[in-house]
DNA sequence: CGGAAACTTGAAACCTTTCAAGAGTCGTGG
DNA sequence: CCACGACTCTTGAAAGGTTTCAAGTTTCCG
């Protein structure tokens, strides 16, 4: 029942980077056109995975910097003990797999949480690629030292007040997906209540408390997966001056 | 009292990254004794600074990275309520200022918690540099790598128990310092207690307790700030199989 | 040597986890 | 379209680990 020209239509309609609709956020925002274009011809485009499948595993080769072009990841490593911490999630546009540049072996595990498509920089390419275009030296450059600050953030929120964690994180993702052009009010969840507490440091049960307690404090609506951010002001203040010394 | 010529045999004896004794740890580990001789030349050498001082402050402009020759250095970044947290430590021959990428901007600040003397990538000459010294390119994303797995390392471990943070923490600080040819048995703490707290996400007090108890579990002898690692094995059982659903 | 800062030690308080059971949701198939 | 089973989420009560508070002790540095 598919229409057997598929594979021509795909390539009429060939996403390249100068017409995907992330070229503000992603690899292009600090790129001239022609930049663009000369990267463009070496990406690894339109991936396609579905929810549970892997990007990458923990100690898998390292095979490139991955883009995400629809649909989101988490990032999961698991310690001596086999316990699973999550260590960081990916929206339309972020960067990921920066955890493979240290021993060619990815230091963490990513798996989408939904349908997701992604473009690849081949880590052969990166190199010469660089070279060729200054700025998407810099641009690496700012996507890991982003991916460095992000983790730090999540390393003092982790050390808060159960609240504060289920707060920052709330707020921490509805700017992320409104930098990204999507409702930063709407939120369709995509983590489950446990990936949630293995992002924060919390069991599962603490996080379904706090977002029962959240909403009976008129900050947020929750219904199952969706999350409507009502006052995102008193949502901030939860972080910012609930525990100072005054 | 100090001898006149000072300037003279500071001149003579010039410290390069070639005859620098950090140099199988530092950023010429990767690269070939003409690419670490292009890169000498432009790297600013022995700047000296006293314990409490600051190599960088959160908000400062990003001047370069920074490659520690002798002693040690503290990240600490301030949230919100003005909480201080710990991200971070670094000995001699490891890189810092990654978290000054993102936005042109330190997200923390890095200060010595010794005498401590570091040379200088200046921020201007790194791409110009990379393009030079593709090698460098790629000892440069080694290092971001490595930091960055190193804050997931840290992370996870600030998820587990008292004891196990403290291990761990031991455990990181004694494997850092014998790759850089340091006794990673007799550990001379730069860190105060309420630093190794700050850092675990634990008080003083419960650092100072765990401390203790690991004494008299036979692990390690604690005297003041130094540190007598006696048994590495069992400090590792800590971490590996203390609370794995056998 | 003296004072300030860092560290130790104890007991009570507090927050989050653990354990347990029930309710809701989703997808599949009758 | 409803039923079933699996999985996820909610809710409660008790347990547990870490913090907090408080008071000493030691160490460091001028």
């Amino acid at each position: 029942m598919t229409p057997p020209a598929n594979r021509e239509i795909k390539t009429k309609l060939q996403v390249t980077c100068q017409n995907c609709n992330l070229s503000d956020v992603c690899i292009p925002r600090g790129l001239s056109h022609k930049d663009v274009e000369r990267i463009s011809n070496l990406v690894t485009r339109k991936k396609i995975l579905q929810k549970g499948d892997f990007l990458y595993r923990q100690g898998d080769q390292f095979r490139g910097i991955l883009a995400i072009k629809a649909g989101t990841a988490k990032l999961l490593a698991l310690d001596l003990d086999g316990n699973e911490y999550i260590t960081g999630y990916f929206l339309p546009g972020e960067l990921l797999g920066f955890d493979g540049l240290a021993n060619e072996r990815h230091a963490c595990s990513a798996l989408a949480l939904e349908t997701l498509t992604y473009c690849e920089i081949p880590a052969e390419q990166i190199d010469t690629l660089c070279l060729e275009v200054p700025n998407l030296l810099r641009e690496l450059f700012r996507h890991v030292g982003r991916t460095l600050t992000t983790e730090t953030d999540h390393f003092m929120l982790s050390q808060r007040g159960a609240e504060e964690r289920v707060a920052g994180f709330l707020l921490d993702l509805s700017d992320r997906l409104s930098q990204r052009g999507l409702s930063g009010v709407e939120i369709k969840l995509t983590f489950s209540r446990h990936d949630i507490g293995k992002y924060l440091g919390l069991t599962l049960e603490t996080v379904s408390r706090i977002l029962k307690s959240l909403e009976s404090m008129g900050l947020v609506t929750v219904n199952a997966k969706s999350i409507h951010i009502l006052d995102k002001d008193k949502l901030r203040n939860l972080l910012a001056s609930e525990n100072d010394g005054g």
